[in-house]
DNA sequence: TAGTGGTCTAGACCACGTA
DNA sequence: ACGTGGTCTAGACCACTAC
């Protein structure tokens, strides 16, 4: 019954961690498949034969590991393979831009997916350190900070946040929620600024509570961290783009050479 | 006493988060600095006036963001701030490999780390669909595979597994332990695969219970994937490169033109 | 030996989702 | 109403570390 292998006296490995192993091999072979329902608690508790906490000890350590999430009051689930947004490094080409595109829309479109934004924040602000430090400007000299949330088929993959110095974004769509065709990036060279190239610094981490209440993700999701900073062709930076996004959602693909 | 806040009747939130809360404010202000050591369970039992459980759960939530560990008999740590370890996209530069040097020492070198490298094993393999898709073979031709794990001052920060096809590595030092100077891209070179340019695909997620105990990394602490593929100058895929990196050691850097 | 965290039990009550 | 997971209690014994 259950289909489930059960706990071997001499294995001398804590029985929570016993439990989980067997679990995730059922998950792996696909004895439960993706987005099928465990066993509940109480299932397991009668077919091990253990105490209720040692079984959500054991859940708790897929849950961990992004395995599995449960759902208070429905049951506990194999979480989906989630799709994975492949994202090229040509994805600020002008090519896109010139067509009317954001990046976002050329990423979600490359994979069938409707791209949406929201809470999109525009004010002004002191440039942290990180900030200013990238933008080669003093420390707290203002910037104009965009921030924004993206959406894959209504589901939250990233946050983003843009500073550009005030002085390259004054009397331009930079400062108004609807940025114009092509995003912050065309009004940059619109105003003079023609885009030379970018340099991205890639990081991995765990989620803060604030973070995870944005994304929506479960405990258990790391998430990728890129910081896009960009050159005009005088090699003046004029956008730092700090964004986090779930690292389930994403690939990111770069080339370069071998000089 | 303990110079912590203590429960509040009125805040909604369950007992075990506002603990945990409670311990990350205090920790990010300060009043636990980094490697310092938190109030034992029982301490914690005394001062909130709640079960043990609620408190290991309350923990458990800090250990799951990577805030603190616990070390079995000594008590529970605050997580220093890991140094960082940058990659810049030039440490595939010839100009290193013709100094000798292979990718890693010059990453080491450029923040003071002391390099080693150890468990490096040679063997032949059948290639995965996954390495047969990238070097452009059939799905199980032979392939050589050296993996082996890099240690920065002594402490495991990634694993590697390279794939070379059998042809390209035959009656070179790639199949052996020591490739000598330069490493596999300096003898591919020699064997008349000049190299051209790279693709690095990366990505995060929670490492498998096999890799945290090859790492030695706690759980909460989530790994970057990277997949780099080697291309010669007439475009031939030579190598696909397999690492997992833990992600607190690693910040990845690049660099790519607007066109 | 004393103190620490690790594991486990056997209950209890609550909140959520479904029907 | 019922079954699900979420939270919490009050113990127990063990394994590891430090002295």
């Amino acid at each position: 019954m259950l289909q489930l292998d059960t706990l071997d006296e001499n294995d001398e490995r804590a029985t929570y961690r016993q439990i989980a192993a067997i679990l995730r091999t059922a998950i792996e072979d696909q004895r439960f498949p993706a987005g099928s329902q465990l066993p509940s608690e109480a299932e397991l508790v009668k077919h091990f034969g253990v105490a209720r906490m040692t079984i959500r000890q054991a859940l708790q350590e897929l849950r961990t590991e992004g395995l599995v999430h449960a759902e208070h009051g429905r049951g506990v689930f194999v979480r989906a393979a989630s799709p994975i947004k492949r994202l090229a490094s040509d994805r600020f080409a002008r090519k896109h831009r010139e067509a009317g595109k954001s990046a976002f829309d050329v990423e979600a479109e490359s994979v069938g997916y409707t791209a949406s934004v929201d809470s999109i924040v525009v004010r002004r602000e002191k440039a942290t350190p990180s900030v200013a430090e990238r933008l080669r400007i003093p420390a707290d000299d203002e910037v104009v900070a965009r921030s924004r949330r993206y959406l894959a088929d209504g589901r939250p993959v990233e946050t983003a946040v843009s500073y550009i110095p005030v002085a390259f974004a004054e009397g331009t769509r930079i400062e108004e929620i609807d940025t114009g065709p092509g995003g912050i990036y065309a009004r940059l060279e619109e105003n003079g600024h023609i885009l030379a190239r970018f340099t991205e610094e890639v990081g991995a981490r765990m989620p803060t509570p604030d973070e995870r209440r944005t994304l929506a993700t479960a405990p258990g999701i790391p998430v990728l961290t890129l910081i896009r900073t960009a050159y005009d062709s005088s090699g003046v930076p004029v956008e730092v783009c700090d964004t986090v996004k779930i690292a389930s959602a994403y690939l990111l693909e770069y080339e370069f050479p071998a000089h």
